[in-house]
DNA sequence: GCTCCATGCTTACAGCGTAAGCCTATAACG
DNA sequence: CGTTATAGGCTTACGCTGTAAGCATGGAGC
């Protein structure tokens, strides 16, 4: 609640700021999904009319530019100076910050707008394209790396999101393992068996496992480009 | 045009149909993207009142489920006795229909709705994993080289879309090189010089360089299986 | 010829992003 | 202090969205 009632019965405002609506905007789509998100909801989330949040942004499109770079700013950049332990550390946290915000990948990969200043997207960038030339790869094989790195951290990310299933109006409330569970029989006698027994293996899978397929993935590319140094 | 007046002044109607309907819906898509997509859009298109479509789909997210198992149906699914030919072949097709469809892939990677009955999503599913456990897999093997397999094909797919830009509303007309070209200079004087470089070797790079990315990950992840095996 | 119903059309509603303009509390300044 | 400028709220309105509800009609089956 942003307002509050004094003796005299006028009300005091907690000041709307950029950062406040950016914050409660992220808040929203980590839990709803970003089509939850709509200025008016956002609006009301803050206590606000929904006009009012155009003084701090200048339209839906710079608000989610805005989640967007402060998604995507929590990304582990390191400056250990061995480039593959550091390049391994960057993949993990932009994986874990993805798994928090969902609906922030998909908008990392398919950018509506085109922003040359200053952003952590560019930074991003620009960080491992410079960790490979200087950790001594030509400009052919940093161009490759980048690409088969890149593709992976957010292909990968991007796969696992959209086949997980944690949303409640898909399980009926059930956990995730139950709900899947429940699935088993049914793929069965929709003739399925192979996918029935996926999904079998999914349920008795330990937790986390999908880290270590991240990691399996990334190891595999890490270990190529360093043969070809 | 779908109607055209008799001498008599009356009309005779080509009859909505639900494959006219998702045909039509798919060709919106296609050139304008899934955003592009609106019931009412989509009737003008067809020379009909939105309401009308109604009577052939049930609301518009069986009309996209129509529209993206009318696009997997199209990849191949081999029966090569070949596993390894018929995968590749398979993911091939697969990357081939999602640049055709760009909308596709990401409805495909993230489905708002577990439909169970028979369709085209599920059937891809079953065949690769039957493949997989028919060449001689151990189910645990299978589960990985299942995932590894799909989240390259869909994530490498999904991160090549995401990254190319055909958008006349991003490159203001020019042609895709000469856009980047442009880039390049903008990307130096930010700060990005790493960036800048790497957009140079987009430019140079021949045509259709990122299938074979696609492939050299797909290779990779077929060796390190083949191995395994 | 009569009835039924599939398939079209019309109207209406709630929600969306946002342009335009108004209102007021605070800050800046003579 | 009074005056004025402005920042940051609010209100109204427009054209868009998906779709519920109900009407109209033309052709098929009896």
């Amino acid at each position: 609640m942003s307002s509050e009632t004094t003796s005299e019965g006028t009300r005091r405002r907690v000041p709307l700021t950029r950062e406040r609506v950016v914050r409660a905007a992220i808040a929203l789509a980590d839990d709803g999904g970003i089509e939850a998100l709509s200025m008016r909801r956002l609006a009301r989330e803050l206590d606000v009319e929904a006009m009012s949040l155009y003084n701090h942004v200048e339209n839906k499109g710079d608000l989610v530019d805005a989640m967007v770079d402060d998604v995507v700013s929590g990304i582990e950049l390191s400056s250990d100076p061995d480039w593959e332990g550091a390049i391994r550390r960057c993949a993990i946290s932009a994986y874990d910050t993805f798994l928090r915000h969902p609906w922030a990948c998909s908008l990392v990969m398919a950018p509506r707008s085109l922003r040359l200043e200053e952003n952590p997207r560019l930074r991003y960038m620009e960080w491992l394209l410079g960790r490979l030339a200087h950790a001594g790869f030509s400009p052919e094989l940093t161009y490759r790396g980048y690409h088969a790195l890149d593709s992976h951290i957010l292909g990968f990310t991007m796969w696992h999101l959209g086949h997980s299933i944690g949303a409640d109006d898909i399980t009926g409330g059930l956990s995730p393992d139950d709900f899947i569970a429940g699935l088993v029989p049914r793929l069965r006698e929709a003739g399925y068996p192979q996918l029935a027994e996926h999904a079998e293996q999914h349920v008795s899978a330990p937790w986390r496992e999908s880290l270590r397929e991240f990691e399996f993935g990334l190891d595999l590319i890490l270990e190529g480009l360093k043969q070809a140094l």
